[in-house]
RNA sequence: GGCUGGAUAGCUCAGUUGGUAGAGCAGAGGACUGAAAAUCCUUGUGUCCCCGGUUCAAAUCCGGGUCUAGCCA
């Protein structure tokens, strides 16, 4: 038999259903009063550049409070991609479930709209199991989700897929700006027209949309964000670079003590070139060309440094222009230093975004 | 010790018949609609190893020196 009781004073409602459990026993709040009422619990989300220390910090969170983890990071879902992507392990995933990992051989390649599904789904089943939400990873497109949409509804047909990269095959480039020019003129100062990562994608949406460039970007500004029911509150870990080279440097040295290369052949036997974001992706392109010759084995250790290194100075550069809203923890500061977990909490009082 | 190369941007190197230098990488900044650990754009004054010579003019030709790589003793 199920009891319920009123309790006096109410503690905060993480999930802001209205329901707080205390000792095991559900309390019916019967008038939700404030704002929050109506808006659904928060998202939690920690990004941060490669090796900052995202993992471990998040893991102590959310075992204290009661959450469970949706990584944001754009190779995890690639099976058998384990110690190249410092994917959590199987005893931290234990500790704590972690949803959008594994998701797909690493032969398929997965996207930011897959993913933008996949979480949604994810986010569902962990508020419906009572779960608090913690979104971490280093992709930054990805966390920006988030927060903005990010990409157009729009499906586009086979048709279209085909018509365009036959084009790029025959014509090239030029051939593709030529098309974009016709199909919208006057806007294509829009895009950046000597990037085919651009103008492919573009002239597919304006075929299959019948609008021009402007007209898609004005509708993408303006739909609507896909979380937008939810408040975030989003934090931004930081490291000095010096410190975060150093870290680098020894993860790096230890993922090839503990069998990156092996894990490169296995990946190799299934197929993983077929994925060029899996099989050229830092760690596992720099083991490729070591195997085939390419790179001098002495030389692999101190390249994956380095584009990791680069991998960095890009991240911060996006987080700079892109997500500004996120609130910086930086956790080389003596005083967040010694209670990472409770600068964490402030942060996230602090960055919350209705 | 002898012979032959080499010495130019932080690094690897181009530099045409002499007219005071430019690529790639690295670095810095920017962009970003289904590959985002991706892709693209912008950004280059440096004792052209040193000293002397030839010349209107030398990174470039000549002589000497220093360092360096390879070969021969």
């Amino acid at each position: 038999m199920l009891r319920f009781q009123v309790k006096k004073h109410w503690m905060p409602d993480p999930l802001g259903y209205g329901i707080a459990f205390d000792r095991g026993l559900p309390s019916i709040r019967l008038m939700i009063p404030d704002r929050q009422a109506h808006k659904r619990p928060i998202l939690y989300v920690v990004t941060g550049p490669t090796a900052v220390g995202k993992t471990e910090l998040t893991l102590d969170w959310a075992a204290a409070n009661n959450a469970e983890i949706l990584s944001c990071d754009s190779l995890l879902f690639y099976q058998g991609m384990d110690i190249g992507t410092a994917k959590p392990t199987p005893k931290e995933r234990e500790r704590i479930a972690h949803h959008g990992i594994d998701l797909v051989p690493a032969s398929d390649s997965f996207n930011v709209a897959r993913y933008v599904e996949m979480a949604k789904t994810a986010i569902d089943d962990m508020h419906s199991r009572g779960k608090n939400v913690l979104i971490t990873g280093g992709s930054g497109f990805y966390i920006k989700a988030f927060f903005a949409p990010v990409v157009d509804p729009l499906s586009i047909p086979e048709s279209v897929e085909n018509e365009v990269d036959e084009l790029y095959d025959c014509k090239g480039l030029v051939g593709v700006v030529e098309k974009l020019r016709q199909v919208s003129p006057q806007d294509t100062d829009r895009i950046d027209l000597q990037n085919p990562r651009r103008t492919i994608p573009a002239l597919k949406r304006c075929l299959a949309s019948g609008m021009s460039i402007t007209q898609l970007q004005a509708r993408l500004r303006d739909a609507p964000q896909p979380f937008a029911t939810y408040p975030k509150a989003g934090v931004l870990l930081l490291r000095d670079r010096d410190a975060l080279r150093n870290r680098i440097a020894s993860r790096t040295r230890a993922m090839l003590r503990d069998g990156l290369v092996d894990e490169v052949r296995k990946l190799r036997a299934q197929d993983f070139e077929h994925n060029p974001s899996a099989c050229g992706s830092i760690g596992y392109r720099e083991v490729i060309a070591m195997l085939d010759g390419k790179c001098a084995p002495e030389q692999m250790e101190a390249t994956i440094t380095r584009h990791t290194d680069q991998l960095v100075s890009k991240q911060l550069k996006w987080f700079r222009t892109q997500l500004p809203m996120l609130q910086p923890l930086q956790l080389d500061d003596p005083g967040v230093a010694t209670n990472p977990l409770a600068a964490l909490a402030k942060a996230f009082a602090i960055g919350v975004i209705e």
